[in-house]
DNA sequence: ACCGGCTTCCATCTTTCGATAGAGGTCCGG
DNA sequence: CCGGACCTCTATCGAAAGATGGAAGCCGGT
């Protein structure tokens, strides 16, 4: 498309990560890697001086703001760099949000050298850039739109993923113990399953609910 | 101590981990990767050649053969090469089974470059090498005996954690629902909680099951 | 305006869990 | 050889949780 390389941000809490992505993209002369930050506000920041073409994005920034925030952070302004979200886990939990934040690309971590610099290629271009196993995930979301849970739902399996009792829950919610089981039956129906904890250990599994 | 390099052998299944590796101890003049492998059989069978000080090996190779079980492999012979363990995860799930396998330290993937080089150095000489976390760990570890689960209890706790019922559990395991029962109430006593649920959820972020 | 999905609430009945207290067995280390 | 963890099993009782079936208000889209 044109002779300038395309300009990269590496954003990732792992200096091993920055290494090795460093490496790979290094034997690619169409792509420079210009600037790294290790946290996500660096990130942030640093893709702000607008001499970025793409950002690869961790998820999984330590404990502090997430790579998610950073990315609706990064896109939500003219002329922004696209991102590529570079990460090790592959849970819906952790795709949709991101997806929703405006991430040009999902790549996991273990991907072959090549997928990941013909990605930023993509990226570069505007086009989307998912890994395999990432695309079959949200197709398989798209043929089964019965598994996905309401916003109360969640909201729910995730104070039982915590290990609350449905009294605590309700207290929690300002709602009776009757609404909470009500909200768990239809849980279990969704889930195929029909116990708390197993519907914790297949929303977990499915990436449905955050670990 | 010597003028020959410290052979490594890097066995991790992200080329992207990898490369960073190789790019961090490339700088480093008395240290030398001299093979690579992607799964951890090919890492076990590569070690038994002999020409290897130190094994950087990750915990979590896909879904197949654990680290664990291959550095167990690794060490169970004479003139065998060091382990260092190589992962993202900081968790007592891991921590204690890898260094009862032979492990000679437990290294994040976090930690700074330098200290990288410093652990490789300090495993070819035969002396333990822990990131200061995991050391952490084992201290708390070691200060409170009693929320130790012995084997049974992680056993027990474990197929909880995957939603089974105590009588789905006990035919699992060939126990009566009593029996599960007992070792619920002492899991429960051990970790201050009052339900599955919780001690899963507890359980979980201390490490003591696998997510 | 009507329909459908989401949310909230109710009551009853059955099953499962958890608390509690005891007891026999194995196996290892002092 | 003996004490002490660990594992197994037993039994009862009250407390949660789950199944079932219904009902009503809210809101967005047709």
């Amino acid at each position: 498309m044109t002779d300038v390389p395309i300009r990269v941000l590496l954003a990732d809490d792992h200096p091993i990560v920055r290494a090795g992505l460093r490496a790979v993209l290094s034997t690619e002369p169409d792509i420079e890697v210009v600037a790294e930050a290790a946290r996500a506000e660096e990130a942030v920041v640093r893709a702000a001086r607008g001499d970025i073409d793409v950002v690869l994005m961790d998820i999984q920034f330590g404990k502090d703001l997430n790579g998610t925030e950073a990315t609706a952070a990064i896109v939500g302004r003219a002329g922004a760099p696209r991102v590529l979200i570079v990460t090790t886990y592959d849970s819906d939990a952790d795709i949709l949000p991101a997806i929703e934040a405006g991430a040009t690309g999902y790549l996991l971590k273990d991907a072959p050298p090549e997928d990941l610099a013909a990605a930023v290629r993509t990226a570069a271009e505007g086009r989307t850039a998912l890994a395999p196993s990432v695309a079959d995930r949200l197709m398989t979301r798209l043929r089964t739109p019965g598994t996905a849970l309401t916003r109360r739902e969640t909201e729910v399996l995730g104070l039982v993923a915590q290990g609350l009792s449905n009294q605590a829950i309700g207290g929690q919610l300002h709602l009776t113990e009757g609404t909470v089981k009500s909200h768990l039956a239809r849980i279990y129906t969704k889930l195929g399953v029909d116990s708390r904890t197993a519907a914790v250990a297949t929303a977990t599994s499915l990436g449905l609910i955050r670990r």
